[in-house]
DNA sequence: GAAATAAGTTAGTATGTCCTAACTTTTCCC
DNA sequence: GGGAAAAGTTAGGACATACTAACTTATTTC
C-alpha cells in the first residue's frame, strides 16, 4: 500500500475499512453483542449480495473479527466485538451532536453520521462528547457505548407490547427510516415522553394511546419500533 | 455498483471518490486555478507514484475533469475547477470549525478535516460555517471558497521576500506542517500579527524580525510560507 | 544537434470489494 | 426420511486504485 493510503489512517485506531466497519456494526445489531448473525441478514441490512457476505466474513474471520463456521453464520469474537462498539460510539456520538451543536433534526443525524463515523478520529469524538455535555443516548435514545467499551444493553419493552392500560415512558426509537422519525416527531411521540395504551383494537389493529392531554392511535408495526420503560402503576405486559 | 454503495453517496454534490477529490485538490493547489500542472508534481503531493498519477489523470480526463495532454501535463477544466473549489471549502470550513467550535489546535485541524472533507454533506459544511460566522478564512489564514465557487486568490508577499525595514500584517501560514506550525505558534507568528524586517543575514541567512515588543529570528525557509500584507510606511519588496 | 537526463507513459500485476450464475448444504414438511 | 425450499458457498469476473519495471518522449547541456 502506498504512502498516501497510510496517510489516510485515522489515529487513535485500527486502520479498519469504512465496509469492515459497516459489517461489524451490522453483524453486532443482528446479535446484540452475543447471539450468532446469518450470512442472509448481514447481507440483507447492508443492501449486498449474500454471495458477497460470503467472501467478506471469511476475510474477516482470518483477520480475528469473527468466529465463523460455514454455512452456519457468525458471531463476533471479542476484538471484533471491541471494534463494533467503537464505531457505534462514533456514530451515536455524532448523532447526537448534530442534533445538539449543529441544530439538526433527528430524522437527519443518522445519514450523516453513517458517513462521518468512518472519517472522524478518536480524538474529534471524544470533544464532541465533551462539548455536549457527555450523552449518554443519542437523538432516538440509543445507548452510546463508553470509551472502555461497554454499554447498557437493557431490552425494553416494545409500544406493541404493552398491556392495554399500562403507562411507560418511551427510552428509545429504535428505526432510523426518516419519513418514520418525522411522523413520530408530529405526534410527539419521542423519547421521555410518558404514553398510556388506552385501546388496542383486535387482529393487530391499531392502538390507541394517550400522551398527556393528547390521544392518538398508531399501527402496530409503528409501535413495534417505539420501546418504552414501562412504569408499575397499572398492568404488566401483554400476553 | 450495489445499492450500499449508491446509499454511500453524500448528499448534495457529485459522488466523487476520495481519492478523485484529493487529485483535483492537488491540481487546483499546483495550478493556483489557471496554470497546468506535472504528472510528478501531482505524484509527489499525494505521495504517489508517476505512473499511477498518469493512469488517473487519464480517467479524470474522459470524465471532463481534466484537459490533458499525454506527456504535457494536466489542466483543470471548468467542471474541475469548480469540484476542486467545493472540496476546498469543505476543508477549510471544517478546519476552521474544528478549530472555533471544538477547540483544536491549529496544528491539528488539516489532518482531521483532509478525512473530513470527503464525508461532510454540503449541508453539515453549511451548518458549521453559519455556527461559528460565516469564516472568510481557515486557521491558518487560507481563503474560504463561497459556495457559488469563488475565491479570493490575492497572492501575498513572503515573509522571506520583504525587505529590510518593510512592515506587513501576517495573513497566511501556507504550510500544514504540525511542527513548522506549532513553533510559528510558539513564536507569535499568526494570522493578523504585524511584523517588521528588521534584518536579514547574508546567503540566504536568518532573518530578524521584530513582532509587538518582542524581537526574534528565523530561517528564509520558514519565513518562505509566512504570508504578509505590506504595509505602506516602509520599503517596499526585496529585489 | 546529439547524448544524457528528466519526465511521463504503458504493460502487467495486486488488493479490496462487489456482482451473477451455478453449485452445495441445511432446514422444513408431509 | 426424502424431496422441496431456503440458506449459504464457490467460481469467475468487474471496477477503482495502486504498484513496479520497462519503454517513450521531452528537455537540457555541451
Amino acid at each position: 500500500m502506498s504512502a498516501a493510503r497510510e496517510e489516510s489512517r485515522v489515529p487513535g485506531r485500527e486502520p479498519l475499512t469504512a465496509p469492515v466497519e459497516d459489517y461489524l456494526k451490522a453483524i453486532y445489531a443482528i446479535g446484540r453483542g452475543s447471539g450468532a448473525a446469518a450470512t442472509n441478514e448481514i447481507a440483507q441490512r447492508l443492501a449486498l449480495a449474500p454471495a458477497s457476505v460470503s467472501g467478506m466474513v471469511r476475510r474477516l474471520a482470518d483477520q480475528g473479527l469473527l468466529a465463523y463456521e460455514r454455512y452456519h453464520g457468525v458471531k463476533l469474537t471479542e476484538s471484533g466485538r471491541r471494534a463494533a462498539l467503537r464505531t457505534l460510539r462514533r456514530h451515536r456520538v455524532i448523532e447526537a451532536y448534530l442534533a445538539e451543536a449543529l441544530g439538526y433534526p433527528w430524522d437527519r443525524v443518522h445519514e450523516e453520521a453513517e458517513r462521518l463515523e468512518h472519517a472522524a478520529s478518536d480524538e474529534l469524538v471524544d470533544r464532541m462528547a465533551a462539548t455536549i455535555g457527555e450523552p449518554e443516548v443519542d437523538p432516538h435514545g440509543a445507548p452510546i457505548p463508553t470509551k472502555d467499551g461497554s454499554v447498557d444493553e437493557t431490552e425494553y419493552t416494545s409500544l406493541a407490547d404493552l398491556a392495554v392500560g399500562a403507562s411507560g415512558v418511551v427510552v428509545r426509537v429504535a428505526d432510523e427510516d426518516p419519513e418514520m422519525l418525522r411522523y413520530l416527531g408530529e405526534l410527539s411521540i419521542l423519547p421521555g415522553k410518558r404514553i398510556t395504551v388506552k385501546s388496542r383494537a383486535p387482529y393487530d389493529g391499531p392502538i390507541t394511546l394517550g400522551s398527556g392531554r393528547q390521544e392518538m392511535s398508531i399501527g402496530p408495526a409503528l409501535a413495534s419500533h417505539v420501546l418504552v420503560a414501562p412504569l408499575a402503576d397499572r398492568a404488566g405486559k401483554r400476553g
